[in-house]
DNA sequence: CGTAAAAGATAGTAATACTATCATTTATAA
DNA sequence: TTATAAATGATAGTATTACTATCTTTTACG
């Protein structure tokens, strides 16, 4: 079967909803790929509507600015994998084998989903790696939290947290972990393909080091005292 | 005793060296103080020769860009904390301890030093809590790292990493361990202030409850398996 | 088929991120 | 002390960025 994904976002996030035009579409898409290419910084909208084949005026009416583009597609990734997460962990019962997979899931290079034809994951995730953190760095953070434009990010870092609470009700500190898992899983891999001394796995550059470095850390802190 | 602190900086994090001279030192001093206030996006050269009474040329004769200036103070920090943590402890030879110190130093708010006049630490710990993890996360990341512009911020990385295996010769991840208390000691501070719902800590918005969790992470971490 | 919404085309502005040039002041060494 | 080089100041200019405005044409759809 043949299955369309589709997440109902924030209306905060847009000016106008880049999901239901073939033009929205395809911002959504070439901002991936030239984000991902160029970085965040040297992204423009003029460039981006020269790509698409239109203009800087139309890239506007769909997004305010470069930051909230940015702001949506971070957005729209962790709807996604709270989707994943959801999924892959329905029918497990062990929260501690729950939690092995949502490392897995947070640490490993994502393949493309295919039910969702204008967005590449793997390149997202690339993105949430490196500019992930830039979309809530910023003087704007506590307006931008107002509007909910973090509750993905949010969501899952609470889900991530109950599960904590499942394998030890007793931890203290379920949502500093749950963050500390979500950032760690990126900054590692970060540091180990571009500032490798920072890490034990420069050599390898292989992500089944760091779900093993992430996993001792959860399963060493949440285990009784 | 009166003591005035330099630092020797790499001479690729500047043109000119601003620790030479009256101009220099103001470039230093206001570019603190306005990346404190406005964020860094916001902030300019233009502004910030306005506000020093010189010329925007000026200060590109010291910096290339605002860039280069951030990484420039964002490497001086590190060098200064490295040089408080070395300081600190001396004489301590409880590898726990130390490593104990070393959190308190990376999750407290610093007090201003006062022998290095030109330099406001407590404003450039803020700095480096919302700005420090954007100087590597670009795409000269590998071209700055050759010119070891991160240099003082893995050298503290390293130490903290011997540190660890001190407490602990078999604990297998050492260098990752470091950088993620280093990372969470300011992402943890950042989402306690800004977005509390990401953290324990939220209500109280109190420092130690940082260092708790940081102490709670790293000792069950290299405890012994 | 008519109308409203979306997209295209074009223009324009203020600010940013620089570079260049030349005059003036300041430090310093012969 | 003077010459002279280095640093700074003053001014100007350019390409790009980050928008906003307006008007026309196309497309969607009830």
């Amino acid at each position: 079967m043949e299955i369309e994904l589709q997440f109902k976002m924030n209306e905060k996030l847009f000016l106008r909803n880049p999901e239901q035009s073939e033009l929205g579409r395809k911002i959504i898409m070439y901002s991936i790929q030239m984000i991902h290419k160029q970085g965040f910084e040297a992204f423009t909208f003029k460039k981006l509507a020269m790509e698409i084949g239109t203009t800087e005026a139309g890239i506007y009416r769909y997004f305010e600015n470069k930051h909230r583009l940015l702001i949506y597609i971070v957005a729209w990734y962790w709807t996604w994998l709270e989707y994943q997460v959801a999924y892959r962990t329905n029918n497990i019962g062990d929260p501690i084998i729950k939690l092995k997979m949502i490392i897995k899931l947070l640490a490993t290079t994502v393949e493309d989903d295919l039910s969702t034809r204008h967005v590449d994951e793997s390149l997202l995730h690339q993105i949430i790696i490196t500019e992930g953190s830039k979309t809530y760095l910023t003087k704007r953070v506590t307006e931008d939290n107002k509007d909910r434009l973090f509750k993905p990010y949010k969501d899952l870092c609470g889900h991530i947290a109950n599960i904590i609470l499942e394998c030890n009700p007793d931890y203290r500190f379920p949502k500093s972990l749950a963050s500390t898992i979500i950032e760690m899983a990126h900054f590692q891999n970060f540091f180990m393909n571009n500032l490798p001394s920072l890490t034990d796995f420069g050599h390898e550059k292989d992500e089944n080091r760091i779900i093993a470095f992430l996993e001792d850390l959860v399963f060493k802190s949440i285990s009784a005292d």
